[in-house]
DNA sequence: CCTGAATATCTACTTGTGTGTATATACACA
DNA sequence: TGTGTATATACACACAAGTAGATATTCAGG
């Protein structure tokens, strides 16, 4: 059972516009640190640390080709965030009965005089 | 209908802990803000800014509801977010070959971390 | 070994963003 | 209309994080 628990970091890697672009761009296969700079108009030394933060969060991974360090996507953290997202499709389906389940509740409880 | 783009600014509203957690609170359904910061132990001002992020994110949307604003979840973005990992999806098949590869080359150096 | 190419790391700097606190606004009800 | 409740906004502050630039590391080939 590999704890497909979604990891905040993997958001966090995500949710960085230059990180973003290049997980977009290693959409279409692996590539080295040299070229994603380059196609992304980046300095090397920031992509490496992207691509670090996008490793550490189990995003991308290298592969050594000679003195060129090939980065790819690697699909787990990909899926786990599927999951989550999957535990989400059932709300919009029952989103009604629950708000209104809420609401009765709600109603049920008014008689707590509390003040804060 | 809608172009269903993924927007950065929805990875960046779910890359800040206590905003996932509100997010994740609401999958149970919807909350007034009041409810949402004692749950969560934060504190109102705060609570309403994260909502509002979210809200600007499109993710959750307030129901007036006399004096209090019930805040709740809406699907737009969640499935714009499952497109966006779906076009994904189809790497991960195409790339199997070389992630074989890569599997079967890890198990050879389990123990030696700096083989090669 | 030594050199050059490719990549990683380090330091200083700056800006964005979450937090705490105080205050403003919206609404229900007497 | 005045008051209490619920929520939103404003402001000052501190810290995380991205950037630029310089330097260290790794590797292939002569």
């Amino acid at each position: 059972m590999s704890g497909a628990a979604l990891e905040l970091d993997v958001l966090v890697a995500l949710a960085e516009p230059n990180r973003l672009r290049i997980v977009e761009l290693l959409r279409d296969g692996g590539r080295p640190v040299g070229e994603i700079a380059e196609r992304l108009s980046l300095l090397q030394p920031q992509t490496s640390r992207h691509l670090r933060i996008l490793a550490e969060a189990g995003l991308v991974r290298a592969e050594r080709q000679a003195q060129s360090r090939v980065y790819h996507l690697l699909p787990e953290q990909f899926r786990s965030l599927e999951t989550w997202l999957d535990s989400f499709a059932q709300v919009w389906t029952s989103r009604f009965d629950r708000l209104d389940n809420y609401l009765s509740e709600l109603e049920t409880r008014t008689d707590a005089p509390d003040a804060r």
